[in-house]
DNA sequence: TACCGAATGTCCATCGTTGACATGCGGCTG
DNA sequence: CAGCCGCATGTCAACGATGGACATTCGGTA
């Protein structure tokens, strides 16, 4: 097994000096073009691949690669924004290196560290630890910081989120708009800030027809031992049962769907988070694109590395509410005003 | 800003040399308790982090990283592959470097130089140019190569494929012994390989029952405009229509079941590869598992990294015939022998 | 003729870390 | 007490590429 070849080798062989295979790798200053022809061939010959390792060292440890740290690796969620990310740094020339927490918070700075010694550009990550603090030392080093999905906590970063709140309010509101005033909401036990910001749409909608409180049809899913299936079994069997549900996430709406198969009602349905089979069984969903929300980040990160200055910035990827049928089910009758 | 520390900061705050700052990073030999104690203090202190990539250039270009390059980065196959490897990475300390080609064969080999630059240690690639025979040098380099979904092609190296052939006869087994005789094969535009495979499978079960010639009820979709739903169509509308059909893919799958459901016959249906609702709609499936074939190229890769030794290896990936429903319907009337 | 710019070379330093080798020192053995 | 051992630590060069400062050659031009 011969070693790798390095500029010394092909320089040999073309019969020039280091320094000038070393010009034409780099372009920094002219070479004429019979000379660049002879380190060309000398090189392809040798197999020759100038070491990276090398030259970012060099160069003050400025490598073009990003690191992307997400949370549970079979989430298709994280993937598709890592797609998005893969595709803004491919681009523009930078790499991705990724690398997941397992959605363990206390091994997101292991694994974060693990990556910065590798001295990448830029982080982007979606934070799953309860503190982002111990980034600090990094930010004032001049990496980029970037979250994605959701905030930092106590650390300026840019982030780039989904617009969970108004996403939602427009849901609920096309439901109250066709006369609907009790309404379900069901989550999984999800991630805290979508899940509040999502709350926080559907009961800002339901305040706007009238509704002040909703905690009577709220299944927020906080404990993991309860399926979004029983919890749309144990709203609908309630005393006062929601004409229409919305759902938190994904997951709550294949629950949802599930259960409201097996019965007779006809409950309206709107879930957050479109799906492939969607179209064909007609249901209404917040739809958005997580491939965006990766470009943003990655689009940003790529800004923020080569212009450091500016204010933090919160970019919002908007949603749009997609009618297919079941979420413009019509309130059963009289308008309950 | 102020640059990043290095060793020799450590050493000068702690009142030691570079090296012996160095011994308690690398553990090589022995420190004694104080001096360790006082490195790290002042280690903390300056928010120093070993420089990853001065390391591997003094070691020779040993990184402990991985490249991994992906064909259409939407494609979430690809990314239930990328999680497997990840997994086994990460357990054994390594990171992955991901890439992808897009889908554009020209585009493989620039995209894989760019990676074997940063000196990975091995090279995970869903090939999808004609030819990974510039991958030769490389390999005499002692650098590991698998390929994954599909074998390179004038290159010798490991493979981890699914069990395409095999479990495709086994779906079209279990409907020959329901009594059809008549089925159809629908597929997508789609790798060669993997077609090629399950379409082998499919005629070989057909052939065991008795029919030699299945190609009338063949649509292999090899003209992108030619949407599945219609080539469903265009074999339940001919001459001799087929009671069951099988697909060659999940695409396939899915305009299969579009057509279908507009349709009065009752069509055994088995689709290759499995779907979130598929259970919820009673579709039997070939069901396999992408990121145990992910984790079966991160594990190969790290065996290689670790012992180069050993005759290439084709490892399969089994599938498995998940029966719900749609392909347990009988071939009608009288038993077509 | 003198000068100019392009193309190339020489030489050395540098990036941050580590391997090879050397040093100093206390303790144990014969 | 000489001689040797091993521990803790230090010195120096090297990994591969590149930048800086400068020298050289050569053909062309004022």
């Amino acid at each position: 097994m011969q070693p790798r070849a390095t500029l010394h080798d092909v320089a040999r062989l073309a019969g020039v000096s280091a320094k000038t295979v070393s010009r034409v790798y780099s372009g920094s200053s002219s070479v004429s073009p019979e000379t660049r022809e002879r380190i060309l061939e000398a090189a392809k010959r040798l197999h020759f691949r100038p070491n990276t390792l090398a030259r970012n060292l060099r160069q003050g440890g400025k490598t073009a690669t990003v690191a992307f740290v997400m949370g549970d690796i079979r989430n298709p969620f994280y993937f598709q924004v890592a797609a998005g990310i893969e595709q803004e740094l491919t681009k523009n020339g930078f790499t991705m290196l990724l690398a997941s927490t397992g959605d363990a918070p206390e091994s997101e700075p292991v694994v974060v560290d693990a990556l910065l010694r590798q001295l990448v550009r830029a982080l982007v990550l979606i934070p799953i630890a309860g503190d982002q603090s111990y980034l600090e030392g990094e930010r004032h080093l001049g990496t980029p910081i970037i979250t994605v999905d959701r905030p930092a906590n106590d650390l300026v970063a840019d982030t780039v989120v989904l617009a969970n709140r108004s996403g939602m309010a427009e849901a609920v509101r096309s439901l109250t708009a066709l006369g609907h005033r009790r309404i379900g909401f069901i989550s999984n036990p999800s991630e805290m800030y979508t899940l509040t910001e999502r709350l926080a749409g559907y009961r800002q909608a339901l305040a706007e027809a009238g509704v002040a409180d909703s905690s009577s049809w709220e299944r927020l899913g906080n404990d993991r031992a309860i399926s979004p299936e029983s919890q749309v079994r144990s709203l609908l069997d309630s005393d006062d049962p929601p004409t229409a549900i919305v759902t938190g996430n994904n997951r709550a709406t294949m629950g949802a769907l599930r259960e409201l198969k097996a019965r007779p009602e006809e409950i309206a349905l709107i879930g957050f988070d479109d799906f492939e089979l969607a179209e064909m069984l007609g249901i209404s969903v917040v739809a958005h694109d997580p491939i965006e929300l990766g470009r943003a980040a990655g689009r940003l990160a790529i800004e923020r590395i080569e212009h450091h200055a500016g204010p933090t910035r919160l970019i919002e990827i908007p949603t749009r509410l997609v009618k297919r049928g079941s979420g413009e089910i019509p309130a059963p009758g009289p308008r309950a005003d």
